[in-house]
DNA sequence: AACTATTTATAAGA
DNA sequence: TTCTTATAAATAGTT
């Protein structure tokens, strides 16, 4: 019969997914094998199977990776290697001063953000292949965040030197959810 | 034209090392998302780009697979290292419900969205290898840009309704560049 | 950021 | 597991 399409779920059989699962694990392997080649990248992987054993992968080692990880990367900031197709060379100077602005939100999140235990950013990475329209929109929403950040913030210092006195409900109601859920930072 | 074979060893020109990695890595999560749902698999993946920057996958997190392997794990190069550490149920489900959340968000951007052409929505994309609290925080970017794109498709709706000559400068100028260039929903 | 001719990966079966 | 084989998927080079 050869290859047959399958589902992307859970397989039941318990035979066929071990069968799968070794089968995968080694394709996925090689893949990496392959991207580190011929790119040149440092990758690892680490993947526990459903018997519980964990495998890994990494070039040139899985330690590596996860102290530059842990540390928060190699240097990199994203504008540089921005190479999107501005609109015109009108929309080039657009995207470039929206990439600035997001890059002063970034900067200022982070400030708020310092004491709170991080070591990466998630609003460092997705602006990759964005267009200017989606840019310009993400640049929105990260002020809209930067704002609800800084106002709780502001919440909890006053919380703090009134001791207990204030409520959390002085604040626009729909930011309210959020908060305990803030220790991402 | 198509595919052709390649040899593997570092690819030197720049531009295509630069195609080659985007696709490859994009390649590769995928297979590891695929495992994970097939085979139940937990997995995480660290990737250094050719520019230095870091990329990430993980199911359930990145931080959960670290743990296991610093701790469970023996440390061996290539396979094996039984690890018996239950991962947090918890850290799951409050996954699942991050996720959940944004699927709602999401659909109600399309919904809102609708009637405007569109054949992708990039926000169907970033959350790939994102941690909980990334996620999280993800979910609160979401909503906040909800509301914009709520709040100006209310204006358009009242403009056209307001006969044809409505202009936009009616509009909160803050959204004025982004409505020319909004077709791509 | 599409396209497509090919190469690769792999689901079943043995 | 390992091999085979028919097919599904991934992707290199191009536009």
């Amino acid at each position: 019969m050869g290859r047959r399409k399958i589902e992307i779920k859970k397989i039941e059989k318990k035979s066929s997914l071990q069968v799968t699962f070794s089968k995968r694990r080694t394709g996925l392997f090689r893949k990496a094998s392959e991207i580190s080649v011929l790119c040149g990248a440092e990758i690892a992987i680490l993947v526990q199977s459903p018997a519980n054993k964990i495998y890994s992968y990494g070039h040139p080692s899985v330690e590596t990776l996860l102290h530059r990880y842990q540390t928060g990367g190699a240097g990199g900031s994203s504008s540089a290697g921005l190479s999107i197709i501005p609109y015109s060379e009108d929309g080039r100077n657009k995207y470039d001063e929206a990439v600035k602005k997001l890059e002063i939100v970034k900067r200022s999140m982070k400030q708020e953000s310092s004491g709170i235990s991080s070591t990466r950013f998630w609003w460092d990475e997705p602006m990759e292949g964005m267009e200017l329209y989606e840019l310009e929109e993400y640049v929105e929403a990260m002020e809209a965040l930067k704002d609800n950040v800084s106002r709780r913030v502001e919440e909890m210092e006053k919380q703090k030197s009134n001791a207990a006195s204030a409520s959390t409900s002085d604040l626009d109601p729909s930011f309210q959810i959020n908060y305990q859920d803030f220790d991402g930072f």
